[in-house]
DNA sequence: TCTGGGGTCCTAGGACCC
DNA sequence: TCTGGGGTCCTAGGACCC
């Protein structure tokens, strides 16, 4: 058995901890830029503010309606999410943290009534951390976030499903805890019947449109289709969904989560901007940053890709749209290497004239450091006195691990690096590249030779 | 002149999630 | 004027090899 808990309205909801003045009005919190709405409260839903709204859309609401916009604050969501895990942790043995508010906890074992021990963690979140949430209970991952939908819109929207299923009360009602394993087959069709195909976690709005068309309209109409039907029609994905919700598990739960495939730092720019150099800026800070997660996940990166674009949304403007990858030969997370790469990715992709929306870095083909150090010994015993840099491997390591702790203690971009020169050298990598490398180093030895950075010019930029 | 078939690897693109 | 920023997985098709 499964349980997902998750926060409500949960941007929303971290900010009114510490104003409660928004309760009971509609608030949305807007991403980058004041953008677009990323998280809406009730009143906000109701005043028919889709997700992803854009600010400039649904600004009149604030004279109109009295909507609260606020410009995000993911630190703070990150720290309030930290605390409601820890607490959630305490409902089961085994926890999958799936994203910022969500969580998914394994129930094997668990002894007593599940339902009361939900509201009893329920209840010590918002003691603890004062945000509200909701638990959905059920044999497999996806039934779970399908309780979870109707545990929440049994207490957002009464009358959508049978009053005499759902209850009322606290304890006997599906209200915030709703648990679909002690439920009779009839009272889980008449549910499953009144939720519409396009909540079900797994089907977007694709999918969706494909199986209304095919007149699969709610969740009843999908758990009663074939499996094997649905992987010929469709894709072994949904086949899974279909088995799930016939309670059968076939989606683990992750509760160790393997280190990230890819890192990316991306971000619009909030206006048009056509200069290179304050491309080139933000492309150094993206490089950066994205460098800071990778040392943090103790992993290196062997190759870097760097894009930018024009906005879609500017029809008037001519779209450009390009992106460079850099093979890093040897595996890095030095920021030096790495921004070097994103700024000469930048050059050859850049062309002028253009209104650029939007940039970003992305690191790709990661792998353990401890892996990599085996292969860093190996490769300094190949550099000959032509080669060696100004500072050697281990400075250059403890200067990463200095600034990144400068940055972690008094805010991020307290220490960056602000240039680099760049030595020319040929030595490759020796030992066994994996495929992936071996494909870079082609393409590489085909481009450029590699470029060795010093730390000559690491700066100090604040403070 | 006739022009195989199976396997693997890689990439791009599409779909999904929050 | 102003439209998020991350991620994952799967598949189809081309290139290449024997």
């Amino acid at each position: 058995m499964y349980a997902l808990v998750d926060g409500n309205n949960f941007y929303v909801s971290c900010e009114r901890v510490f104003r409660p003045d928004l309760n009971g009005r509609p608030v949305v919190v807007l991403s980058n830029n004041d953008g677009c709405a990323v998280a809406r409260s009730n009143e906000a839903k109701a005043l028919g503010i889709a997700m992803g709204a854009p600010w400039f859309k649904i600004k009149h609401l604030e004279d109109e309606a009295g909507l609260v916009g606020l410009s995000a604050n993911f630190t703070l969501y990150g720290d309030m999410s930290d605390r409601m895990m820890s607490l959630v942790a305490g409902l089961g043995h085994q926890q999958e943290i799936y994203s910022i508010d969500e969580s998914f906890v394994n129930l094997a074992g668990i002894r007593g009534d599940l339902i009361k021990r939900s509201h009893q963690i329920r209840r010590r979140v918002m003691q603890w951390t004062g945000l509200p949430t909701c638990i959905g209970i059920a044999p497999t991952k996806t039934l779970a976030k399908l309780a979870n939908h109707i545990a929440k819109t049994v207490e957002r929207k009464p009358g959508v499903y049978p009053e005499h299923i759902v209850g009322h009360g606290v304890d006997g009602s599906l209200s915030q805890v709703c648990h679909l394993g002690l439920l009779d087959v009839a009272s889980k069709q008449l549910l499953f019947e009144r939720t519409e195909v396009t909540e079900v976690w797994g089907v977007g709005p694709r999918i969706g449109k494909q199986l209304n068309e095919a007149g699969v309209h709610t969740v009843l109409d999908l758990v009663n289709l074939d499996p094997a039907t649905v992987a010929r029609r469709w894709s072994v994905v949904l086949e899974r969904t279909v088995r799930e919700l016939k309670g059968q598990p076939c989606i683990a739960l992750d509760h160790e989560p393997p280190a990230r495939q890819q890192i990316a730092c991306t971000r619009s720019f909030g206006h048009p901007v056509t200069e290179r150099h304050e491309i080139e800026q933000a492309v150094t800070e993206f490089a950066s940053r994205a460098a800071e997660k990778l040392r943090k996940q103790d992993h290196r990166a062997s190759a870097l890709l760097t894009f930018i674009r024009t906005s879609p949304f500017r029809r008037q403007d001519e779209q450009y749209s390009a992106s460079m990858v850099y093979p890093l030969i040897r595996p890095t997370a030095d920021s030096t290497q790495l921004v070097k790469a994103a700024l000469t990715n930048l050059a050859r992709i850049y062309k002028p004239g253009f209104n650029y929306a939007k940039a970003g870095v992305m690191l790709m083909d990661l792998s353990p450091a401890s892996q990599e150090q085996l292969e860093l010994g190996d490769w300094a015993l190949e550099l000959n006195e032509q080669d060696a840099c100004t500072t050697s491997e281990a400075e250059r390591a403890r200067m990463i691990v200095a600034m990144d702790s400068l940055n972690q203690r008094y805010g991020k971009g307290t220490v960056k690096v602000a240039s680099a020169g760049a030595h020319r050298t040929t030595t490759l990598r020796p030992g066994q590249p994996d495929r992936n490398q071996r494909n870079w180093q082609m393409k590489q030895a085909r481009r450029t030779p590699r470029y060795t950075t010093c730390w000559a010019e690491l700066a100090v930029a604040k403070g």
